[in-house]
This record gives structure tokens, C-alpha cells and sequence, in this order.
RNA sequence: GGGCGCGUAGCUCAGCGGUAGAGCACUGCCUUCACACGGCAGGGGUCACAGGUUCAAACCCUGUCGCGCCCACCA
């Protein structure tokens, strides 16, 4: 037999179909839910932050969004993938900064905020466009026509009309009180964005001298440079050794002063010395520890500069120093004074921002929280009751556990980047909160207001993605249609940052949680199966596989891989036996092309044929495991129930028994078993088109010449 | 101190009540007219361990050991 000309080759460049396909798609609308009469079907993107580019957890992330987009939209639905950015506070401020420092140019403070913000927003530009660029080399069909930032003008309405509310609800307001505060980035953050390390510490044992001088009274601390702020000792009310000093005061060396001796049952007799300094401004139990007992007289002092030197409330010889500078001294201090008693090895927890690597520490500050308690309540509800279900479902017993304990969310931060706070002061204090300055002033005619300088959590704009990004607070049409969603797909370390956060939002806002089904995925590890991080060098860039093996190869890895949120050890010679499979399915292509017949959409003719009724129910049932898989959000049974079809049966046994018949077969009959086996393979790409869309378009286009 | 997950072929993992599966790796043969990124044939597992439930357990229950993760205010 002689191939015909258009014989397409043994193997496929896939960067070049790539491209094509996916300028064409994009082009041809084929993303844009634009199917008015069909069910919608809903997924938003979690916005990757622009701090760089994607890395191969995206890559999961959004091929797993991909396959269910186009398999939904190949089964009819008016399928929408909501996408864009996040501008992640934080994180994109610090790019900046680390970008600015490596070329020598002048800091943020020196060049000031405007100046800076501008800096930032290049900097968001160039890496927003990386970011879309990756999504589309892995084929993610977004719909870009309403691609949307958690900083544009809509976002900003919709922040701006959310703080308010919360704050004329009474779910939002100002306190004084302690914070986790970084003193390297000079800002609160969230109880989430601190991390305990386990450290070898050490527990000093102090003397504090009695006040009727009498002797000497033992108190035990990992932290001796607080000791400048104490404001009283604690000890056990049923502790027998203490029971006769309650009320007494001693005498705190280094300061000179008398501070009370008061009982609390927060102190456990039978650690450390069973008396506990009180430092109100620097320990979050200490605080609890001063408002329980108002009328001791407990004074709260603050000993520190926002970045952890020490501040003029300490006696002179200490100010200036730094934290640890002063610990050395007060112990130093004590011990010259002969007050030193014992130091002991102590490994204890101890607070890490999770960002800036420093000991984070608790400080008294004005800050603006939000009331989670109450928010959490629906969203508790909503998953209790199943309108929300996640998947795994063992993320539930997560979720219903921190929201159970959930403590009032810290949203201000002493950042530029970010949504700058709607309120605003007079010069006497008194605070305005209102959408807009011009309203601010109505409130306050005449007098002069000064704006908060801070912005929000990040987290507190990206709660309300699922619904900002359709439009709300205006009423659009996208809204009603698109809005809840379907399923949320995303990693498991953001349940707490983000997921409960925009069930939280998204419930008290549009009194409906925002998607049905929460699919949680678990990280890519390498294939040692160690955590990759750019400081171990192990990570993996998705373009370089993409280039490497194609987009199909890498998507059906991964998706193969995908096992019930189960971390993944990725291990690059899955991919490329998965690279091996797009080319077999090429080949099959090539078989066909060879017998001269193509065609899109052949309706395989009636099964009479014992082989043609085997495949035919082989690929029933090849389809009914399929919907099954998607149904149950079996990514891995979805992946490999597609490759046993194509390769043990279809190729293996169905395509080689053609031959035969093909050979054998006057030609009448050979032609109709080669429509039925084309017609099967047109179902066979639909069926896969879902995986891995690029080689199987290619091929759908180039065999119906 | 709580909670969760995992321990099945050399490796990575499915299976979760009815006589052990996949991919890769391995062995042998085959450069056969879709594909050597291929084909055919094949080897390989006391399903961590110990009890229990059951006619029947990798799968359910109890406990033990080993890994990993999350949460938690003992100074």
C-alpha cells in the first residue's frame, strides 16, 4: 500500500500546533459563555498573585480547572472560567522592594508612596502578562474578554461598599489591642501569616523582691526583655506557696517599681515557678490577664519602636537597643543585681512571620478587625447542611474547626500596595467611614480629614472574587447567571486564608454560598517527593515541560496523577510516558489518514460486525466511566480510563483487527469498517479533547480533509 | 496537647468486603506496510505488624510501629 502525500509525520511539534490552536479558539470566541438557552457552568480561577510567574502548582491548579471547563462545555453547558490576578499585598510589595534593592535604586520610603505605587503597578503589569501568557501555553480556556484584577476600579467599588457595610452592621471596627506585629516589614498581620517555629530556648528564673522586703518572690520567662513592662505578677489562686502574697505588691528591679501581686487561674502552679510576669503589652495571655482584673491597677506599657528597638518607655540605659540586644542586658542586669536565679534549656514555640522570617511580636496598635465570629456562622451552616461540599470531604472537619475557634480577623496593614482604607479623621479623632472622601466630608463640614494611610489584607478583596468579578454590587446579568458557581478548585493550604473567607463574604453579601463544590488539591513535590522551594533549587518550570513534552503531556500528567487531593510526586518520565500516549493517539490518526478516509462527525454505521459490537461497547462504557470520574472528581480515573481505552483496546486490539478485515474484506465492506472505526475515533477525541485539547484538535481538524 | 492523612509489585500509585491491579522499571523475542515515544510474550506482592468481626478482609473494628501534615496561649 502507498501512503497518501498528506500523511502527517511519525511524531507532532506541539509548540507549533499549540500556538495555532490556541490563537484560534481564543479568536474564534470558543472560550466566551455565549450559549444563552444552555445551563451555565462556573468555575473562577484563583487569582495567581503578581509576584512573578506560575509554577507547577498552578499548573495542577489550572489543568485540572481546564478539563473541567471543556468537558462540561463539550456536554452543552454554557461554560464560564472567570479569570485574572490577585494583587497580594504583601507579597508583590516585597517583589518590588527586593527588585528595587538589586538595582541600586532608592527605597520606598525615599521615593514615597505615589512615587512607589507607580513602581508597583509597572511591576503588576509585566508580571500579570507572564501569568496569562503561561495560562495560555497550558491551554487554559479562560474567558479573557473579562479578565479582571483584585485592584481595578470595579474591585476597588466593591471593597470600598463592602467595608462600609461591615462597619455600619457593626461587623467591622477599630480597636486598640495587641497584634502580631513584623517588625522587619513594619505591619500587622493575620493569626494566619504567623508560623510557630520549635525553638531551643532558655527559661531565665528571676527574683523580684517583696515589697515589705520580707524576700524575694521567683518568676520564670523565655522573654527577661519584657520585663521592663511588667505590670504585676500572677500566680494561682489554689497555689499554697502563693496564697498569702495575693494582694501584696513586689518591687520590679531594673524600673524601680511596685507592681501588684494578683491570682489568676490562668497560671499552672507546676510550671516554671508557678508565678507569672504580667506583660501586658507584649504577651497576648498577658492582655487577657489585664482586662480580667481592671481594677488592679495593672499598667500597660509599651516598650517598643514599630521595629522592635527598644522604645523611650524604657529606663534611658535600654533605649535604642534592639530585642535582643536588651534581653542580654537585662539578664546581665539582673545578675549583677544578685536576682538572677537560674537559667534552665526551654524548647518552646515561637512566632515567625510566615513572609518575613522574623520573630514576630505582639504589640499594641490600632488596628481595624473584622467580626469572623459572626460571618462564620452561615458559613458553618452552609457546609453542614451540604450546600457546600468539599472534595476530599475530610477538608470539612478542617474548616469547621478553625471557623469553630475562629478569633476577629486583623484586615489593616501598614503597607502602600493594597486597597487603601475608607475612613478618615478629624483632627480631634473621630473617625468617618464612608465610600468616597466627598461623603466623608458631608458627614464632617467644614473640618479638615485626614485619610487612613493603611490598606487591607489582601484576603479581604480576594473573599470576595467569586462575585466581584461578575460585577456586584451592580446587578449585571453575569451575576445572575454566573453567580454561585460551581465547583472551586484549589490547593488545601488556603482553605483557612481563602476559601472560608469567601464563604464567609460571599454568604453575607449575597445570602448564597459561592460555589456548591469545593475541590481541594494537594501540593507538587518533586519526585523524591521533598516540598519544592526555590531555595532547595528543585523546583520545576511548567513552561520548560510544556517546551520539553507539549501541554498535552504535562496536562495529562497531571491530571493522571491527581489522586483525591493526595500531594504529588512528580517525576518527569510520567511525563513523558504520557507524551508517548498523545503520540500514539497520532498514529492512530495516521492509520486512518493511510485508508483515505477523514471526516468530522461520522456516525459510525449500524454494528453488524462482531469486533465493530465489541468497541462500540467498549466505548459506552468508556464514556459512562468517564462521566462518572468527572462526577466524582476522579481526575486519575478520568486520565487513566482514557488511556486504557485508546491504547489496550482501541489500538491494541480494535485497530489491529481492522487490518485484517480491511485486508481480507472485499471493499465494500472494508470502507464501511473503516467509516465505523473513524466514527469511533471521532468519538474517541471528543472524549479526550476534554485532557489533552491540542493534539486532539489538530488531528480532528487535519483527518476531515 | 488535640486532629488528619499515609504505609499494596523495584519505583510512583489505584483498589476499600467476594479468589491481588495500572504506569514506569525489569526479562525474552520482534527494525511486521499507524506508532521502537512501538508490538508480542513474561517475571515479580505473606496488601506495615498484632488481635477481632464475617461464610469471606488489602478493604470493617481495636491496638502497635513507622512516616508526613494541620491546629493549639503553659509563661
Amino acid at each position: 500500500m502507498t501512503l497518501p502525500e498528506t500523511l502527517i509525520d511519525k511524531t507532532f511539534d506541539p509548540s507549533e500546533l499549540e500556538a495555532r490552536w490556541y490563537a484560534h479558539w481564543e479568536h474564534s470566541g470558543a472560550f466566551r459563555p455565549e450559549r444563552p438557552d444552555a445551563k451555565p457552568y462556573t468555575i473562577i480561577i484563583p487569582p495567581p498573585n503578581v509576584t512573578g510567574s506560575l509554577h507547577i502548582g498552578h499548573a495542577l491548579d489550572n489543568t485540572l480547572q481546564d478539563i473541567l471547563i471543556r468537558y462540561h462545555r463539550l456536554q452543552g453547558r454554557d461554560a464560564r472560567w472567570v479569570v485574572g490576578t490577585d494583587h497580594a499585598g504583601i507579597a508583590t510589595q516585597m517583589v518590588v522592594e527586593r527588585r528595587l534593592a538589586e538595582q541600586g535604586q532608592p527605597g520606598r520610603k525615599t521615593m514615597g508612596r505615589a512615587r512607589f505605587l507607580e513602581t508597583v503597578w509597572e511591576w503588576k503589569a509585566e508580571s500579570g502578562d507572564t501569568i496569562t501568557r503561561q495560562l495560555r501555553r497550558l491551554g487554559a480556556s479562560c474567558d479573557w474578554a473579562n479578565e479582571r484584577f483584585t485592584m481595578d476600579d470595579g474591585f476597588n467599588t466593591a471593597v470600598t461598599k463592602v467595608f462600609v457595610q461591615l462597619y455600619n452592621e457593626g461587623l467591622l471596627y477599630r480597636d486598640k489591642r495587641l497584634v502580631n506585629w513584623d517588625p522587619k516589614l513594619g505591619t500587622a498581620i493575620s493569626d494566619l501569616e504567623v508560623e510557630y517555629r520549635e525553638i531551643d530556648g532558655h527559661m531565665w528564673h528571676f527574683r523580684y523582691p517583696l515589697e515589705d522586703g520580707s524576700g524575694y518572690f521567683a518568676v520564670a520567662t523565655t522573654r527577661p526583655e519584657t520585663i521592663l513592662g511588667d505590670g504585676a505578677v500572677a500566680v494561682n489562686p489554689d497555689d499554697p506557696r502563693y496564697t498569702h502574697l495575693i494582694g501584696q505588691r513586689c518591687r520590679l528591679p531594673l524600673v524601680d517599681r511596685l507592681i501588684p501581686i494578683i491570682a489568676d487561674a490562668y497560671v499552672e502552679a507546676d510550671f516554671g515557678s508557678g508565678a507569672v510576669k504580667i506583660t501586658a503589652a507584649h504577651d497576648f495571655n498577658d492582655f487577657e490577664v489585664y482586662k480580667r482584673h481592671p481594677d488592679a491597677g495593672i499598667p500597660v506599657i509599651n516598650l517598643m519602636n514599630p521595629d522592635a528597638t527598644m522604645s523611650d518607655a524604657c529606663p534611658p540605659d535600654y533605649r535604642g537597643l534592639t530585642r535582643e540586644e536588651a534581653r542580654r542586658k537585662v539578664i546581665a542586669d539582673f545578675d549583677a543585681l544578685g536576682l538572677l536565679d537560674k537559667i534552665e534549656p526551654h524548647r518552646h514555640q515561637v512566632p515567625y512571620g510566615d513572609r518575613s522570617g522574623v520573630v514576630i511580636e505582639p504589640y499594641l496598635t490600632d488596628q481595624w478587625y473584622v467580626d469572623a465570629h459572626t460571618l462564620a456562622q452561615p458559613a458553618l451552616e452552609a457546609v453542614r447542611s451540604g450546600q457546600t461540599k468539599f472534595v476530599p470531604a475530610t477538608w470539612e472537619k478542617t474548616y469547621f474547626n478553625w471557623l469553630d475557634n475562629i478569633q476577629p480577623w486583623c484586615v489593616s496593614r501598614q503597607l502602600w500596595w493594597g486597597h487603601q482604607i475608607p475612613a478618615w479623621y478629624t483632627p480631634d479623632g473621630a473617625c468617618i467611614v464612608a465610600e468616597s472622601e466627598a461623603e466623608a466630608q458631608a458627614k464632617a463640614p467644614g473640618v479638615a480629614l485626614r485619610r487612613d494611610e493603611d490598606v487591607l489584607d489582601t484576603w479581604f478583596s480576594s473573599a470576595l472574587w467569586p462575585f466581584a468579578t461578575l460585577g456586584w454590587p451592580e446587578n449585571t446579568p453575569e451575576l445572575s447567571r454566573h453567580y454561585p458557581g460551581d465547583v472551586l478548585v484549589t490547593g488545601f493550604d488556603i482553605i483557612f486564608f481563602w476559601v472560608a473567607r469567601m464563604m464567609m463574604q460571599g454568604i453575607h453579601f449575597t445570602k448564597q454560598p459561592p460555589f456548591h463544590t469545593v475541590y481541594c488539591h494537594g501540593l507538587v513535590r518533586d519526585a523524591k517527593g521533598q516540598k519544592m522551594s526555590k531555595s532547595k533549587g528543585n523546583t520545576v518550570d511548567p513552561l520548560t515541560l510544556i517546551d520539553k513534552y507539549g501541554a498535552d503531556a504535562l496536562r495529562f500528567t497531571l491530571s493522571a496523577m491527581e489522586s483525591q487531593g493526595r500531594d504529588i510526586k512528580l517525576d518527569e518520565k510520567r511525563i513523558e510516558g504520557y507524551r508517548n500516549f498523545a503520540t500514539k493517539l497520532w498514529n492512530a490518526a495516521r492509520f486512518a489518514q493511510s485508508n483515505g478516509i477523514g471526516g468530522q462527525g461520522i456516525t459510525p454505521p449500524a454494528a453488524t460486525h462482531p469486533v465493530n459490537r465489541w468497541i462500540i461497547g467498549e466505548v459506552a462504557a468508556t464514556v459512562a466511566a468517564l462521566d462518572a470520574a468527572m462526577a466524582a472528581y476522579r481526575f486519575d480515573g478520568f486520565a487513566d480510563t482514557l488511556y486504557q481505552f485508546v491504547w489496550s483496546r482501541f489500538c491494541d486490539w480494535y485497530l489491529e483487527l481492522m487490518k485484517s478485515e480491511i485486508a481480507l474484506a472485499d471493499e465494500e465492506t472494508g470502507r464501511r469498517s473503516v467509516r465505523f472505526a473513524l466514527g469511533l475515533y471521532d468519538q474517541t477525541l471528543r472524549m479526550l479533547h476534554p485532557i489533552i485539547p491540542f493534539v486532539t484538535e489538530e488531528i480532528w481538524q487535519t483527518i476531515s480533509v
